[in-house]
DNA sequence: GTATTATTCAATTGATTACTTGAATAGTCA
DNA sequence: TGACTATTCAAGTAATCAATTGAATAATAC
């Protein structure tokens, strides 16, 4: 094999790779998947395809290698390959923000229009949680807590919030999470919890970062 | 604008990026512009692509912010856009190496056969520079040494290798680089060098990586 | 065994992509 | 000015891709 031959033959493997990251539905549900293990169907119910639509799609993404799948009785169970997947979206996701203007125009025109003050990097927020100075809000369902989450944290689904809101201490900031940095229900929860009069704020970075830090989880 | 639509439509920026790497020989030209700027004919000569073909691939990484372009009398210059994009591709390489068997199988079936001992980490690399304990070489042609090289490094291209050899002092040892750990320039001069006698090894990594950890460079 | 369910396969459609070709721009040089 | 050059544009073709549809697998429950 010449020289060319190697080389071209080796990008072509990583254009794979790439080509499987050029769909927005593909991201979007790697980065579901970034959360914890996922059989078919919700991953249909989440994207909105349908449910052969979403497995061939599965299909690609194992065949580049950035999902495994397991199969349990009647259900094959998807989880993303390895931590590299994660920092690969990561990286993704830096380079969107910083070279296409319009996710700063989408970010701008919808996040920034929700209370956007102040968001805790997750470094600063282990810090604060070692020294029992904030309450950490997991406002993700039930099932993706139960794969992991931040330690110490409590889940707390948005719409099960105001139920909760009396058990809060009152004199404690709340910190609330979710699946990363462009997910909502973080949004949500800091807003219906500031309304109340509960001083509340959001971490930057969602369960997937928190993780691919070392910073340390739970589970079940 | 729903929650929905907003997630999706920042999937969909995403995936334009993702649609970018979906070709390898756009990564090659991102590669390629790694190591400093270019106008289109060498990338085309380079690709082996026609020049209109290649001014087409040019202007779609310039629509999704990966390159940048100067225009200087009838040339038109393209650059990498950021740092960002060099660690974006890093990124991806690592991942087609952890996780598509195709790869490991062709660099093990090309690069394993060349001689692979010992290549040297950039870092550690640079704690042998300050010390004066190796000689540095920059086996890439001269317009890429020029625009940028390890500080101290001395440029020699592989062509140039044999008139150069007699110039070496014979009790030190030779480090050499080139564009990325997949360039095979480094590792030709490495043969050359270890044939006639002298202590060679290669750097793990190459220029863009070096530049990219904050190790000191030189221009000119 | 049959019925049911989750997933995958196979065939088809319309849309998108890579590449080629030849012409059009825009700048340089004599 | 006119010849020349680097790059881009525009139109056309073959190949590839996403999504739909309906059927085929494979595992469970009765």
């Amino acid at each position: 094999m010449s020289e060319q031959n190697f080389k071209s033959d080796l990008f072509e493997q990583f254009a794979r790779i790439g080509k499987a990251l050029s769909s927005g539905k593909r991201l979007e549900m790697l980065e579901f998947l970034a959360q914890g293990e996922r059989s078919v169907e919700p991953l249909a119910n989440m994207t909105g395809l349908s449910v052969a639509n979403t497995s061939q799609h599965l299909q690609q993404l194992r065949q580049v290698g950035l999902v495994t799948a397991r199969k349990e009785g009647l259900y094959v169970y998807y989880r993303i390959a390895g931590d590299g997947i994660v920092r690969l979206l990561a990286t993704l996701r830096t380079v969107g923000e910083e070279n296409l203007a319009d996710v700063n125009r989408l970010v701008k025109l919808f996040l920034d229009s929700k209370d956007n003050l102040e968001p805790v990097p997750a470094k600063e927020l282990w810090q604060r949680v070692k020294q029992g100075l904030v309450t950490v809000l997991d406002v993700r369902p039930p099932e993706e807590y139960a794969q992991g989450h931040i330690r110490g944290a409590i889940n707390v689904p948005v719409t099960e919030l105001k139920k909760w809101l009396h058990h809060i201490p009152a004199d404690q900031e709340v910190v609330a999470y979710c699946r990363g940095p462009y997910c909502v229900l973080a949004y949500e929860a800091v807003q219906v919890l500031r309304k109340k009069g509960i001083k509340a704020r959001r971490m930057e970075d969602g369960y997937p970062e928190w993780r691919l830090r070392g910073l340390p989880i739970d589970m079940g």
